[in-house]
DNA sequence: TGATTATTTGT
DNA sequence: CAAATAATC
C-alpha cells in the first residue's frame, strides 16, 4: 500500500438504509479511515428476487434521502449496479480497501453472496465483518429443545422473550469519514440515481403513493412518533378496524431498515416504561411475526414458490381465468371488502393487515387460485414487499405454510366488512360508487340495487364457493 | 388473527 | 326469542 494514500473502508448498505443503528457504518466511523459507503443495484445474482414496481419507487426515494443524510454527515453515497460479488471487489480493489463491512441478511441466494466477497476478503488479506442489524433474534440462535427451528409462532415468540433483552440501539455518528480519493481528488464514481429507473413513468401510477408515504429515516421515524402518540395504546383493538389509523404504518420503513427493530422495541420501552399495556405486547408481538418469517426463509429458502407443508403440492389449485384474477387485482370482485383493499394497495401501494387476510382468503380459497399468483402481486404493488413476511403470510392464508391457518377458516368478506368496517368509512374511502349505500346495504350492494352505479355483481357466490374450498381441502386431508 | 349451525341461556 | 355458548366444518 503506498504510504501516501491511507487504506479505505466500504460498507455496504443493503435493506439498511439507515444511519441510526446502524452497527457496520457505527463501526466503520470508529475506525477513523476514509469511508466508502455503497449501495449496490442487484438485478444479477443467481436466485436474488427482482423488486416489484412499489418498492422500486420506494427504493429510488429512500436512496435519495439517505445520500442526503450521509452528505450532510460529511459522507457520499456511491450508486453501483451489477452482480454485488463483482462490484464490491472491484470497488474495493479500486479504493484501496482494507476493511469491507455490512450488517447481515437472511435470504438464501443474499447469503451466498455475502458469504462469495467474505471468502474473497480472507483470500485477498481484507478484513470482512458482518453484523447484526436487521433482526433482533437471528433465526440461528433460536431453537427448540430438540435443536431445531420452530414451526409455530407462540413457542417461537416466547422463546425470543425468554431470552436476553435485545441490546440497545446505536445513535447516528453525527460525522462520517469523507470517502477516498484518486490521484485527482475525486470519490470513486458511480451511477446517477435516475439511470436507475426506479421510477414508473407512462404511465405514473405513483400519484397516490407520493401522498401517502415519506421514504427515508426521517419518514420513519415521524411514523413511530405518531404511533407512540396515538394508536399505541389501544392497538389490540384499533389494529382491525381499516378505517381508522389503528395500526403504525411502520412496515414498508422496516422492509427498507429505515428504522431499526431495536430502535422500535426500545423507543416502546421507554414510552411504557412500566408494565406496557397489553397493546404493547401485541405490537410488540407483530415485530415477532417478522422475525419469525425470517427465520421460515432461513430455514426454507424456496419459502416463496415451495409449498412449506409438502403435502399441499397435490392441492387441487384452479387456475382462475383471466377476468377472474384481474377482477380480483383491479378490485371489482363485486365484494366491497375486498374491492376496497384492492384498490388501496393500488393505490397507495399498502393494504391494512385485516383485510389483507380477507382479500388473500378469498382468492386463494373462493377462487381456489394458487396463493403464488397472489404473492406476485403483493411482491409487485406493496411498498413493503417483504422476501419473508409475502410469501410466509400468503402460505399461513393458504395453509400450505407454518403455523398456518387451519383450511376451514375461510373468511367471509360479509361478515367482515360488518364486523370491522361498521361504519363503512373504510369502504367509502375506496368505492367512491358504493358512497350512496347506508351503511347496512353497503355491504351486500348488490341486494339494494347499489349496482346501477358501476359496481359489478359478485364474480363468484360466496355459499358454493366456501362449500367448493372446504371439499377441495377436504379431498387433501383425506389423501 | 372464522363462519355457520345447533344448543343453551336469559329476559 | 335475542343473545351467548358449543360443536362442527
Amino acid at each position: 500500500m503506498d504510504s501516501g494514500s491511507p487504506s479505505s473502508t466500504l460498507v455496504w448498505l443493503r435493506d439498511d438504509l439507515r444511519l441510526d443503528d446502524n452497527p457496520a457504518l457505527s463501526e466503520a466511523a470508529s475506525l477513523g479511515q476514509p469511508l466508502i459507503v455503497v449501495y449496490v443495484l442487484d438485478e444479477d445474482s443467481p436466485g436474488v428476487r427482482p423488486l416489484g414496481g412499489a418498492t422500486k419507487w420506494w427504493l429510488h426515494h429512500s436512496l435519495t434521502d439517505l445520500a442526503a443524510a450521509l452528505e450532510a454527515a460529511g459522507s457520499r453515497l456511491l450508486l453501483r449496479r451489477g452482480p454485488a460479488t463483482d462490484i464490491i471487489r472491484d470497488l474495493a480493489l479500486e479504493t484501496g480497501a482494507s476493511t469491507v463491512l455490512w450488517n447481515r441478511r437472511y435470504g438464501g441466494p443474499e447469503r451466498r453472496v455475502d458469504a462469495g466477497v467474505k471468502d474473497w476478503a480472507a483470500e485477498h488479506g481484507l478484513k470482512a465483518a458482518s453484523f447484526q442489524a436487521n433482526l433482533m433474534f437471528e433465526p440461528w440462535t433460536v431453537r427448540t429443545g430438540a435443536g431445531g427451528p420452530y414451526k409455530v409462532f407462540t413457542p417461537f415468540w416466547r422463546a425470543c422473550l425468554d431470552g436476553s433483552e435485545p441490546r440497545l440501539p446505536l445513535d447516528a455518528p453525527e460525522r462520517l469519514p469523507a470517502p477516498s480519493t484518486d490521484a485527482g481528488g475525486r470519490p470513486p464514481a458511480g451511477d446517477a440515481l435516475d439511470s436507475w429507473r426506479l421510477l414508473p413513468r407512462r404511465p405514473d401510477w405513483s400519484g397516490g403513493l407520493a401522498t401517502t408515504w415519506q421514504p427515508g429515516e426521517a419518514g420513519a421515524w415521524q411514523r413511530l412518533a405518531d404511533f407512540l402518540d396515538g394508536p399505541a395504546e389501544d392497538y389490540g383493538t384499533g389494529r382491525d378496524v381499516p378505517g381508522v389509523e389503528g395500526t403504525s404504518r411502520l412496515s414498508p420503513h422496516l422492509r427498507f431498515g429505515e428504522i431499526s427493530p431495536f430502535r422500535i422495541w426500545h423507543a416502546l420501552r421507554e414510552r411504557f416504561p412500566h408494565s406496557a399495556p397489553a397493546d404493547v405486547g401485541i405490537f410488540r408481538s407483530e415485530l415477532g411475526w417478522r422475525e419469525f418469517c425470517w427465520q421460515l426463509l432461513y430455514e426454507n429458502p424456496q419459502l416463496a414458490t415451495r409449498n412449506y407443508r409438502p403435502e399441499f403440492d397435490r392441492f387441487a389449485w384452479q387456475a382462475p381465468s383471466n377476468a377472474e384474477l384481474a377482477a380480483w387485482q383491479q378490485g371489482r370482485t363485486g365484494y366491497p371488502l375486498v374491492d376496497a383493499g384492492m384498490r388501496q394497495l393500488w393505490q397507495t401501494g399498502w393494504m391494512h393487515n385485516r383485510v389483507r387476510m380477507a382479500a388473500a382468503s378469498f382468492l386463494v380459497k373462493n377462487l381456489l387460485a394458487d396463493w403464488r399468483l397472489g404473492e406476485a402481486w403483493f411482491w409487485d404493488t406493496l411498498v413493503d414487499a417483504d422476501a419473508a413476511s409475502n410469501p410466509a403470510n400468503w402460505q399461513w392464508v393458504a395453509g400450505s405454510g407454518a403455523d398456518a391457518s387451519p383450511y376451514f377458516r375461510i373468511f367471509n368478506p360479509v361478515t367482515q366488512s360488518r364486523k370491522f368496517d361498521a361504519g363503512a368509512r373504510y369502504l367509502r374511502e375506496y368505492l367512491p360508487e358504493l358512497s350512496g349505500l347506508d351503511d347496512k346495504a353497503i355491504h351486500e350492494p348488490w341486494k339494494a340495487g347499489g349496482l346501477a352505479a358501476g359496481y359489478p355483481e359478485p364474480i363468484v357466490g360466496l355459499p358454493e364457493s366456501r362449500a367448493r374450498a372446504l371439499e377441495t381441502y377436504q379431498r387433501l386431508k383425506d389423501g
